[in-house]
DNA sequence: AATAAAAGTGAACGATCGTTCGCGTTTTGC
DNA sequence: GCAAAACGCGAACGATCGTTCACTTTTATT
């Protein structure tokens, strides 16, 4: 089993920290929440520091497997409105995969004080929407599914509103239906602008 | 004079505070950076709560004065490349001004945890700029320079990849003038895609 | 010049912080 | 089935937190 308890200390510090922040969050709190005596944490990291370098390791590293290899790239979509579908269906998953919710929480709270931080916070926030959609519009041009453009400016114009979004979310749930509304009106109008309507 | 004591003290907390965050700054390191003894802070402020609620309090009501009222959203530029100038010289002072720059950073460390952060931070991440540019764009779509579109929907498309850029500013300072190249850059790409090139 | 109010200070208080310790219990490897 | 390692726990430690106190110095008022 290998150290379930541990696993779940770095469930609950994720929770806390992206509640109350690293400096905002103490051990009694966090042992406490886990139905665990104060000391116990101690088994398993040898301190509040390493609990919190373990915990970015593993951001680190979910999100380089998971949006940083070449062959997790998302297929180029067949139309216009397949775009819109992926995005939304994207879009979805982030704003409502609790662990993602957090991650981005505690990247915002904690990107001026630790290096590691905020490199992540620079990929999740911007850089990494904006690769991932070069491939995509690249593609959605070479199949005429779009004007030709740089794809890379496309996808920066592109991510970056759908990303203010998601951070609204992120601060404020309870307008997350108005807010994937707009998101929706916000990708239909790119399309208007530059997509290429299919003749039939 | 006013208790000038006091201005110094907020303008310390301010700096503390966008470094550390407000549960990591503690009132001695405060107190210490201004030359003076831990208890004096007292004799201004009845906690380091109030301090937080006071520079809150200054950071609406800075923001309600500058950008909040009617009479203070900007010209509508004469032509597409004002509006480029305008964008630039706007986000130049958005980005170099140490003030500001701590408070988007205080506002991103603090606002899950504090209501009044939170909703201030939505304006200043999302609504402020939004509004300011569809009056902008309004304008420009009256003067024939803009094509005729939903003037929020491009508010929102236009401000949304600058304010990710300024974002970027704050977490990684060292990077401001590629982001700035590439605020106008973006821009430039904005006007091509929606602007209305003069005859002549 | 006398006096009251305001501002500044170092010492100290109680609470809480991260962490360690000693000891009992459970799990593991052979 | 037994030794050893791993785990869990409450008590306690030293450091640091926000804050208060008793007292001195400065400033403002008349």
């Amino acid at each position: 089993m290998a150290s379930d308890t541990k696993e779940k200390i770095l469930a609950a510090a994720l929770e806390m920290f992206s509640q109350k922040g690293y400096a905002g969050t103490n051990i009694r709190e966090l042992s406490g929440s886990l139905g665990m005596g104060k000391s116990s944490m101690y088994r398993h990291f040898e301190s509040k520091e390493e609990i919190w370098n373990t915990l970015l390791d593993r951001m680190i590293a979910y999100y380089g497997e998971r949006f940083g290899s070449a062959e997790h790239l998302p297929p180029v979509p067949d139309s216009t409105d397949g775009l819109i579908t992926m995005t939304m269906r994207m879009v979805d998953l982030t704003v409502h995969d609790e662990k993602i919710v957090m991650t981005r929480k505690v990247l915002a709270m904690e990107q001026f004080r630790d290096e590691r931080a905020k490199a992540l916070a620079t990929k999740h926030f911007l850089t990494g929407l904006t690769e991932m959609f070069t491939h995509v519009f690249s593609g959605m041009m070479a199949k005429g599914l779009l004007r030709e453009d740089d794809p890379e400016m496309l996808a920066f114009a592109y991510t970056s509103p759908i990303s203010a979004l998601i951070h609204l979310c992120d601060r404020e749930p309870e307008k997350a239906e108005d807010a994937m509304a707009e998101i929706e009106a916000f990708s239909w109008h790119f399309i208007k602008t530059y997509g290429i309507r299919n003749h039939g």
